[in-house]
RNA sequence: GGAAGGGUGGGUGAGCGGCUGAAACCAACGGUUUGCUAAACCGUCAAGUCUUGUAAAGAGGCUUCGAGAGUUCGAAUCUCUCCCCUUCCGCCA
């Protein structure tokens, strides 16, 4: 969430970041409305509390001194009233303002670049060159069934479409691929944890994932509990209602889970295979900074995805995203893509954003900073994630990649350790 | 799932209607002492929010003792509901 002092005080500002984001702008002027609205019922409030807790000592003192207080007692009976009906004035419109606040996003980075679609990202560069094969490629999918590596048939019927069934080497590949990412990653300082894949509301809510994106989400409505989309939920969960140590960070964490996602709306579009689907397999990477270091962070992590790619030798490149496709959370988002040989496009495979104090601000996730004076007050964090990476998309370069002309798979050199074959 | 106990500041933990935003201790930070370290001693040490306001600052009010509702002039303290934790029993990987 925003900070409400930054939308009273600069309301123009917000606004401005909105329209480069191609969002309406109405928003602002009604929070700024009920905002207005809140702090004059905040006064009148208060200033009767303040009357009430010193007639209620005067009271006491009187009593102590077996005076009669009877009319104090009496006039304080219609502040009570009074005051009741301002809290219940002032928590309807907490709730208004905190429902406009949900669903407004983060400001991008003032060198965000403009645009509207995402044919206005900006490739910020390209990796490697694409392979020339001389024999008909095969996809993933063609690749998967002849090996019997991969069966979305089985997914199907043990589940249901967009459930991704491993099996034999396939499954080792896998397993092979997400174990070289964490080890990658481990040597790189992020602390591997392996949390729980089911969380409850509050923390999705603290990842800005819920409301705003609720109908992407598995949701289990008897025990009001979400299956995970990415595990950046319940790893920026961590810390959530702390204050850190100003030496400690930045703190930065790597996961391995199932992802999960309805992916409502999006049917008939890249539906082929494990181009989309609803269970996937990532490795992802959180890291809590201090906001000096926050962009600095990003470009590392953009580093860290990047050299799981290179090493594993696939075509990549790394875009940029300009403010109207940029997430709701973040201010600055690099996207890496790979490339398909049997659908001649980038996939994406990792997104990799600065959130800055978007979710922290939400789950008052902050660090002790010390200011010029000595003093020290309590500052958020900045959060950053990126994905490490999400094997479903990788998998399909990477098959397509090491394809040979009578439907092997060649094994990249750095995973060959962890499947004890080379060919598939 | 059943039973009992409990949720207080960074931690341990007292308080059980007004003198408690909260004792005491520990940790942390600053200082004195010291050749250095340690020890000892002194001091500081919650967050949020509103108003006012400064070059930085500051001043004042309000809120917060798991969450919410209630009783009361007044609630950490009493009542109700919910959530969570611990222990025991049952079931089970």
């Amino acid at each position: 969430m925003l900070d409400i002092k930054l939308i009273r005080g600069n309301p123009d500002y917000i606004r401005e970041k909105l329209k480069l984001r191609g969002e309406d702008d109405k928003i602002i002027l009604r929070i700024f409305d009920i905002d207005k609205r809140r702090r004059e019922i905040i006064k009148k409030d208060e200033s009767l509390k303040e009357l009430r807790n010193k007639v209620s000592d005067e009271i006491a003192v009187m009593k102590k001194n077996k005076e009669n207080a009877d009319e104090k007692i009496t006039e304080m009976r219609k502040v009570h009233a009074k005051i009741k009906e301002l809290d219940d004035e002032l928590r309807k419109l907490d709730v208004m303002i905190d429902g406009e606040l949900k669903f407004l996003p983060n400001n991008p980075k003032d060198d965000v670049p403009v645009g509207k679609t995402e044919d206005d990202n900006v490739e910020v560069k390209v990796w490697g060159e694409k392979k020339n094969f001389d024999f008909k490629v095969l996809d993933h999918l063609e690749l998967g069934k002849k090996l019997d590596i991969l069966d979305f048939d089985i997914g199907t019927k043990i589940t249901g479409s967009g459930f991704p069934f491993y099996k034999g080497k396939g499954a080792i590949l896998e397993r092979a691929l997400l174990n070289y990412m964490l080890d990658t990653h481990i040597k790189n300082k992020y602390i591997e944890v392996i949390p729980p894949v089911i969380v409850n509301s509050i923390s999705m809510e603290t990842a800005e994932k819920i409301p705003k994106f609720a109908d992407d989400m598995y949701h289990i409505e008897r025990d009001d509990m979400y299956a995970i989309p990415t595990a950046e939920v319940p790893l920026v969960n961590i810390h959530r209602d702390e204050i850190l140590k100003p030496e400690s960070l930045p703190i930065k964490y790597c996961a391995f889970t199932n992802c999960f996602r309805r992916e409502a709306g999006s049917y008939g579009k890249e539906t082929k295979g494990f181009l989309r689907v609803h269970q996937f397999n990532k490795v992802e990477l959180v890291n809590f900074c201090k906001p000096e270091n926050s962009y600095d962070e990003l470009e590392r992590m953009l580093i860290d995805a990047c050299n799981i790619l290179e090493k594993l030798n696939i075509h990549y490149r790394i875009i940029e995203l300009c403010t109207g496709d940029l997430g709701f959370s973040a201010s600055k988002c690099y996207d890496i893509e790979v490339w398909s040989y049997a659908e001649k496009k980038w996939l994406e495979a990792s997104s990799i954003s600065n959130f800055t104090d978007f979710q922290s601000r939400r789950g008052k996730i902050r660090y002790k900073k010390t200011l010029e004076s000595g003093k020290t007050k309590p500052e958020f964090v900045h959060i950053l994630n990126g994905s490490g990476l999400a094997t479903s998309r990788l998998i399909v370069s990477l098959l397509e990649t090491y394809q040979t002309e009578d439907g092997h798979i060649v094994v990249p050199e750095v995973l060959r350790d962890y499947t004890n074959f080379d060919l598939i």
